[in-house]
DNA sequence: TTTCTGACA
DNA sequence: TGTCAGAA
């Protein structure tokens, strides 16, 4: 139940490329599509001279999957790519709480436990994440009491 | 074969 | 947005 490898950097940054005809079979948005959202400045591939091939790191192929998820759902592109930018900006602040607080997790059949370690500086208090199926709830306990 | 640009029944 | 043409 513990999480004890310290924290390597997810090895991939920028340097995940994948040509107009992947982004297409990943994110079933079509080619003419993504010319169009570069030209409507929605996206961009990485800068490359006029006529050659497009590539598009995979934080842009984030987006245009996004982008495409909210436009399935209804919305314009116009606000679809305002919400995909909103959730891109909010990851790296997830990313960065969840790295600080997570001590742990305890994966199980029935019900799994995530440890966000001590609720605060005085240590009293464990907060856990707890995941039943499709359910999910906080659990704080007395730090000296078993986790149940 | 795949992608690029421009155009439009 | 799809699709077709002509070129790379």
């Amino acid at each position: 139940m513990a999480n004890k490898d310290s924290d390597k950097p997810l090895i991939d940054s920028d340097k995940l490329i994948f040509g107009i005809g992947q982004v297409q079979q990943i994110t079933g948005v079509s080619g003419r599509q993504l010319r169009y959202w570069e030209e409507q400045q929605y996206i961009a591939p990485i800068t490359q001279e006029k006529g050659t091939q497009r590539q598009y790191t995979f934080r842009t192929l984030m987006m245009i999957f996004h982008i495409q998820r909210y436009l399935t759902q209804g919305f314009t592109l116009q606000s679809a790519v305002e919400k995909a930018k909103k959730f891109e900006a909010q990851m790296p602040v997830l990313r960065t709480f969840i790295k600080a607080q997570l001590q742990g997790v305890d994966v199980a059949k029935n019900r799994s436990i995530i440890d966000f370690g001590f609720k605060d500086a005085s240590r009293s208090q464990r907060v856990y994440g707890v995941v039943e199926g499709d359910k999910t709830y906080f659990k704080i306990v007395d730090a000296s009491k078993p986790e149940d």
